[in-house]
DNA sequence: CTTACGGCCTGGGTGC
DNA sequence: TGCACCCAGGCCGTAA
């Protein structure tokens, strides 16, 4: 569920209610979406909470040892599809699937919901920050125009798919490519390689734009998203296309598609975003039934 | 190297 | 009411 509108929002809420606070102990339920849960439940206890911080579409808690001896180290936390990350006073009632439980120093813990499990925890020393961070993408709020062209221009893949690949930019999800591809009138399965340098800039500038918006709304809310307060965000009212398939273009009225690319349910206006002009990828190969 | 696709896990909605 | 099926904000491993 969350992309990088949605951890911002939680980001900043985190920041203002657990910055500061010492970890007593930690909790697990499930765990199988968990690196090394027990060197966790060994190594937080007793740590500062430093800083929040968002790395693409992950979370990360930069933690201070205990004492002074001991190097500082960082928590990252991605929320996978229906990850929840809420501070709440320990004792109240906790919702399904609860698997981890962050106590604190004032009462409270934070705790981690996350019913598909699809999420992530790791704790990432000192040393291994700069291997983690290079495996991404720059951010799409700081990417340059010509970097930002360049990451396209030699790529033979649809322009979704790139989108979505977090190793080209870091924190674009399938709304907000849907969504930027709109802005750009760029159909999602325009060949990278194909596009004239006009749309790559429009391009650059919807995908700005849609995440300063969505930012600034506090992000989709669309089942089950909850900020760091556990409330909802606001820019699923301001959707042009995702999950719009059957109602009208808010451009030109011509009824919104649902169709995949690159595995996902892709909404687009047939007539805003013209389709690739001739496959020049193979033609596709007739899947063989099953068994 | 690059691209495409099934699988992971649970729940909600739809149609029969 | 039940059941089968499809879909979901993400990403990983494998195959071609």
């Amino acid at each position: 569920m969350p992309e990088l509108p949605e951890v911002e929002t939680i980001v900043r809420g985190l920041r203002a209610a657990v910055v500061g606070r010492r970890i007593l102990g930690v909790r697990f339920g499930k765990t199988d979406f968990v690196a090394e849960p027990a060197v966790i439940a060994e190594r937080l206890p007793g740590s500062r909470i430093a800083s929040v911080e968002r790395y693409g579409k992950f979370i990360f808690l930069v933690l201070e040892p205990a004492a002074s001896e001991g190097a500082r180290c960082y928590f990252f936390i991605h929320l996978g599809m229906t990850g929840q990350i809420i501070p709440r006073t320990s004792g109240s009632p906790i919702a399904p699937h609860t698997h981890v439980f962050f106590e604190l120093d004032d009462g409270r813990e934070l705790r981690y919901t996350d019913i598909r499990r699809f999420g992530q925890m790791m704790l990432v020393p000192e040393s291994a920050m700069e291997a983690f961070r290079t495996k991404l993408g720059p951010d799409p709020l700081e990417i340059t125009e010509t970097d930002f062209l360049a990451l396209f221009r030699a790529r033979t893949a649809r322009v979704k798919a790139l989108l979505l690949d977090q190793s080209v930019l870091r924190g674009m999800g399938n709304i907000y490519a849907d969504e930027s591809l709109w802005r750009a009138r760029l159909h999602p399965a325009r060949i990278a390689a194909n596009l004239k340098s006009a749309q790559l800039v429009a391009l650059h500038r919807a995908v700005r734009k849609v995440l300063e918006d969505a930012i600034r709304l506090r992000g989709s809310s669309i089942s089950d998203f909850l900020d760091a307060e556990g409330q909802p965000g606001e820019y699923q009212l301001h959707h042009r296309v995702y999950d719009h398939a059957g109602k009208p273009c808010p451009r030109c009225k011509t009824t919104i598609r649902r169709i995949v690319v690159a595995g996902r349910g892709s909404y687009f206006c047939p007539r805003c975003q013209a389709p690739p002009r001739k496959t020049s990828r193979p033609p596709h190969k007739r899947r063989s039934a099953p068994k």
